[in-house]
DNA sequence: AGACGTACCTGACCGC
DNA sequence: TGCGGTCAGGTACGTC
């Protein structure tokens, strides 16, 4: 379920377990969305984590020989990470009940498990296997196909009205379908467009092109801020969760809009009511009274 | 070129 | 309890 600040969140639980640690074996169970690499264990194996780093929604795992190994974990990709101490100790007996159990280990849906030279076990799980990885030279990150194309990342102060005008600029699609657009912003999925337009009180009908300068502006710091409050929330409740099952990445967090079908709209005194509309086949929530469509 | 619908795959949930 | 229908936070591809 992992838009930007799900994969952050997931990349900062996995520092301490992956960077700087040997992969000591990498076992390839079943090919995800798209086939895993040729010889993908193999060329993991043996190598090195010496940095992780993450580009949009993509978790980017840099390898002493100079490889990239980029996972996407689509939409129900998880990483899940038994310490050194429980893959020794409970692993093998935990058998089907080791979710529950608290040991993660799920035959049917860990898909690609790695060891570490230390003993730690690090599953990716991926249920719907709408999650894929590949492998690619490091130096050439930013000309690679899947990346070559993103949009700015909306974390960080250079994304502003400056970055984002010029992307918005003529679209005659909905501001939804446009932010949801990886080319126009990076990391952003249907939750976080949503609550950010709700943020900055625009409409996910408007179309792109047709907001204003001072919109655009304000569209941009509610990106950043809501995309800094979630990745906050993310790395509160990193510890606790590792603590509990070894399952990263998924977090509760409070939404104003999304999935709030018929709530009061949580805007102090606006008094709207929360809908539902489908977008392009897909769920947008918002509250059309502090939302209004007309407005620029 | 850009926008739209559809496909991919499985699990959770709801009503009967 | 079982069954069928619906829905799910992502991306890629074919078609217009």
């Amino acid at each position: 379920m992992p838009e930007l600040p799900e994969v952050e969140t997931v990349r900062r639980g996995l520092v301490p377990v992956l960077e700087d640690r040997r992969i000591a074996q990498a076992e390839a169970r079943r090919d995800l969305r798209f086939p895993l690499p040729p010889r993908f264990s193999a060329r993991l194996r043996g190598r090195r984590v010496t940095a992780l780093d993450r580009r949009a929604k993509y978790l980017l795992a840099h390898l002493d020989d100079g490889t990239v190994w980029a996972s996407h974990l689509g939409m129900s990709g998880r990483f899940i990470v038994n310490p050194p101490a429980d893959a020794a100790r409970g692993r093998a007996s935990a058998g089907q009940d080791g979710a529950k159990a608290g040991w993660a280990f799920d035959p049917k849906h860990d898909h690609v498990v790695l060891t570490l030279d230390d003993g730690a076990r690090v599953a990716f799980n991926d249920p719907r296997r709408f999650g894929y990885m590949f492998l690619t030279a490091g130096d050439a990150l930013d000309a690679h196909e899947r990346f070559r194309a993103l949009g700015p990342e909306p974390i960080g102060p250079d994304f502003d009205a400056a970055a984002l005008a010029p992307r918005l600029a003529g679209k005659r699609t909905p501001l939804k379908a446009a932010l949801l657009d990886q080319r126009v912003v990076a990391g952003l999925g249907n939750i976080y467009v949503c609550e950010s337009l709700h943020r900055a009180r625009l409409s996910p009908l408007t179309l792109a092109g047709a907001i204003d300068r001072k919109a655009v502006g304000r569209l941009a710091k509610a990106i950043r801020d809501v995309i800094a409050e979630a990745i906050d929330a993310g790395g509160s409740s990193l510890r606790d969760y590792v603590r509990a099952n070894g399952e990263l990445g998924y977090f509760q967090h409070a939404f104003a809009v999304y999935g709030r079908d018929g709530a009061p709209c949580p805007r102090p005194r606006c008094g709207g009511t929360v809908e539902r509309v489908v977008q392009s086949g897909r769920s947008t929530f918002h509250c059309p009274r502090c939302q209004p469509a007309a407005a620029g």
